[in-house]
DNA sequence: TTGTAAGCGTTATCAC
DNA sequence: GTGATAACGCTTACAA
């Protein structure tokens, strides 16, 4: 391994000028920088990330954290994230595992963005009280190193229901999520306040945990329960939605007709499937990048509110046939 | 914060008893252990990575790099990667941007997974010249401290002709991939090969880059050539598929009947579409465990071999109907 | 069994 | 402008 030490021999100059010319200082000849940067380079001379962390106390790099890898979901994201975060120096790496979770006290990386449900938020809290910076897309945490970056659920559930309630259904389903996870505790809160407004409607909720078998399972109760009037079905998000496909499909019940459909998250499949649909779509790069602004700037010891990625209906043919 | 001397202190020993009570040696009494190790739990002390990476020479990270984030795709990849490696005692890294190649060198990470096909293969040989160990999943590199594992896309890609040569077709269409990626280029490669073998058959290549985009563009020139002879489609991934039958669907020509397309990658929407997309699958999952494997075998200095992940015909709608 | 001290590769504060 | 040198937090011979 070539160090600065094997630069500073070869040039025959002290390593504390070799440190200089790589980094730029003004204290050192133009001339000799470039004799040094030249030896550096045949030497192929790359730095030591420990040894330079260690000194610094930061890494320029940012983790991501999300619950688990599945889905498509995260790409435009990581998307988001990595470019914005780019733009201003520094690196992105997306962490798996418990035991990343240390990296941020381990300062291997400066800062931490969250996605992920099971991340306890005492443990984001313990964190930041530390004086880690931290933003957190999935939770609400008050802290002066803690920013958040969240969906509009309260408005995109107002909405679905209230787009269900003028279809003049005598009953709707509401498909939960897990309850660990918050944008599905937000979802099912608001949607089931909204839905008490409304006398002529009976309102049912099934339990879900946003995969498609849950969606499934929610499919064959709805069946049971069919008397042959259309219902309306808002599930929490699109998977389970396309669970229900799974099921309807081979059942006499017709989703668009019978029943009107509508999910959350704007999944891809969801465009594919027949009919389309229904669901609420955000732009999830901008998310991303919205969150790589916040943690860019409380690294930068700015004062930093919070914001909400809005969501707006995307109508397609399971609640329109 | 908080480190190994402040502990030392609290305990009034010296840093290196400490150092070893943490790292379990057996030169220091259990009582003393259990001593420390409650001092440092209530000070909340955790190790810092650059420190203990500078002394060790290693991180028991392991990165990996994709191509870019798209596609859910990777996320069954990342979790065979990650719980392989977690059984190992490493931790997993996805990592993104062109900075990022330096983790290795930098020694940020022990060793690298790349499926990208925009890592060029020089600077891997020229990493692990300098004794790093990688192994490719996206390439064939024949250096001591690399270790591939490929798809068998010489597998799929000939039985695909061959079970599209079945149907009596007179013509063969195949949507080529980008050249840089090397999955599309032996695909392509060995789907002309084989088409070579039969006489009556036409072969007909369409350029394509595996995106959606490049599929619709290849459906348009297939309906304009269309002379009402039922032709067989070779799509070198089932994204460009999904294109065509966002073509075709809008135009007379009906896939599985007129149209016999198979696409290969198994991606979850073929299954949604109407009708089913025929595709080769494989296990993502056991394609990133095998990765796992080779780089911790790599590390480990062992005699690694290459290895294969075999791929299965599933035969759906777009073919049969 | 525990302590002393050197060293990992870098940066940055001093003198010169 | 350049060079010694201390320091970052940790591991590990070696000494006691």
């Amino acid at each position: 391994m070539v160090g600065i030490r094997d630069i500073a021999q070869q040039a025959g100059v002290s390593i504390s000028t070799v440190s200089y010319a790589l980094n730029g200082s003004s204290k050192i000849t133009e001339e000799t920088r470039q004799r040094i940067l030249k030896i550096a380079d045949e030497l192929n001379y790359i730095p030591n990330m420990a040894g330079r962390a260690l000194k610094r106390k930061q890494t320029d790099i940012i983790g991501i954290y999300f619950t688990d890898y599945g889905g498509y979901f995260y790409g435009q994201i990581l998307e988001g994230v990595g470019s914005t975060l780019k733009k201003h120096g520094y690196e992105l790496i997306a962490c798996s595992g418990k035991k990343s979770h240390l990296f941020l006290p381990e300062k291997l990386i400066d800062g931490a963005i969250i996605l992920d449900s099971s991340y306890k938020s005492e443990e984001i809290t313990h964190y930041a009280d530390r004086g880690h910076h931290i933003v957190v897309m999935d939770r609400e945490l008050d802290h002066k190193n803690v920013s958040q970056v969240l969906l509009d659920n309260i408005g995109g559930a107002t909405l679905a229901i209230d787009y269900l309630i003028q279809k003049n259904l005598a009953k709707i389903y509401v498909v939960s999520g897990p309850d660990i996870a918050y944008d599905s505790r937000i979802r099912l809160k608001t949607a089931l306040e909204e839905l008490e407004r409304y006398d002529n409607c009976e309102a049912v909720v099934l339990t879900g945990d946003f995969t498609k078998e849950s969606g499934r399972q929610a499919a064959k109760t709805i069946i049971q329960e069919w008397n042959e009037e259309p219902v309306g079905v808002f599930a929490l998000n699109d998977e389970m939605a396309i669970g229900i496909y799974d099921i309807l499909k081979d059942s006499p019940l017709q989703i668009g007709k019978d029943i009107k459909l509508i999910g959350f998250d704007n999944d891809e499949i969801g465009s594919y499937i027949t009919p389309g649909l229904s669901t609420f779509e955000y732009s999830k790069y901008k998310w991303g990048a919205v969150a790589a602004e916040k943690i860019i700037q409380l690294l930068d010891g700015k004062n930093v509110k919070n914001d909400l990625i809005y969501t707006t209906l995307l109508r397609r043919g399971s609640t329109e046939k």
